[in-house]
DNA sequence: GTTAAATAGGAGCCCTCACTCCGCTTCCGA
DNA sequence: TCGGAAGCGGAGTGAGGGCTCCTATTTAAC
């Protein structure tokens, strides 16, 4: 399984320009102009990923393993009822990309659950730390579960696609889905003041 | 511009089968299967839509229409601080099919603004009203605006497909979005109970 | 009923795109 | 250094899909 030097760094290259080249212009794009952002020829491309699909899919893989490193990241190293405004302020500053990934994958009917199913678990593990902390000092309501969280990332991320450039747009949405996050009235504990 | 009365029957036609399976399945469907849905030639079909591209924008444009006439009903039928909240609710119960569409066809790579511009100028208006008198009555915050309430009904409804079949979770993400868009503490008026 | 115009339908054109195949090049252990 | 294995590249293949074009059919005015 250990690759040779030169494929080793051709599969990173595709990955790289491929993940660039899939956000700026969707899942539309030819293999072609993938291994040509690449700098590296169809067949290779092919090679290293026997299918469409499965390069995709591959780009995907590495992008939840860098949000599950955030999420983990911002547990350790912040309080609790920070961290996870922290996390979504950051996830969705990258979010147009981060979103525009999802819907592609959606839209090209790849099924996520089986495609990526470890790095998923993954990302659902680093949330989930990240969500129970945060409730437990009250900073969030209590009958969130990690499934609604991800649904609202992934929301928050498309409602900011809205935005665009504006980032006082940005800042406004954000602060409903933040405001929305904490408890409602009547169940706050003296830790939850507002960030 | 008065079509005959088999066309019109057949345009008809078209445009719901091509709601229907364009929902289902992605911009991807080839026209052919639309056209076989629609039970029409392919010929009739580019006689009508002369690109697969405006088949799609009359697809959208026709849920744009509904969408505006649904808030302009409701802004009419009930009390302002409820009309916003039950739009929000109806729009999502039908909204994986919304949505869907607009993942579509910013996936495809249609220009909304320009290609159904108008459509798109009524669902605002209708918007603006909803808003604009739930913000009188103090029960939504001030600083929103009309652009940032449809940036937020697309990522509630992507946020909601993420919940699959589970009301519960619906339901639980409806909640965050309607709290969240609540006025902040401290600048509620007595108007502003909960639903 | 007749007729001309409008419409329907679908075989086929052409182009794009995912993927293959194989001769050539590069790497690396001995 | 050198030999063979691993990797590279890109012309070519086959399938699929958007769209055209021309003939058959339907409509509706008189």
């Amino acid at each position: 399984m250990t690759l040779r030097a030169d494929a080793r760094r051709n599969r990173a290259r595709i990955l790289e320009a491929a993940e660039k080249v899939l956000v700026e212009r969707g899942t539309t794009v030819s293999t072609e102009e993938i291994a040509r952002a690449a700098g590296v020829g169809i067949g290779t491309l092919f090679r290293h990923f026997p299918t469409k699909e499965e390069l995709i899919q591959g780009v995907f893989v590495g992008r939840l393993h860098r949000l599950a490193d955030d999420a983990f990241r911002l547990a350790e190293s912040s309080d609790p009822g920070k961290a996870l405004t922290s996390f979504l302020r950051q996830a969705v500053a990258q979010g147009e990309v981060k979103n525009a990934l999802a819907a592609m994958l959606t839209s090209a009917g790849v099924d996520l659950h089986e495609a990526a199913g470890e790095a998923q678990q993954e990302v659902r593990r680093a949330l989930g730390t990240l969500l129970h902390s945060a409730q437990e000092t009250g900073a969030v309501r209590r009958d969130l579960e990690v499934a609604d969280l991800i649904g609202l990332l992934a929301g928050t991320s498309r409602a900011i696609e809205y935005a665009g450039s504006d980032v006082t747009a940005r800042d406004r949405i954000l602060a409903v889905i933040l405001d929305g996050l904490r408890p409602p009235d009547g169940q706050r504990t003296s830790n939850s003041s507002r960030e």
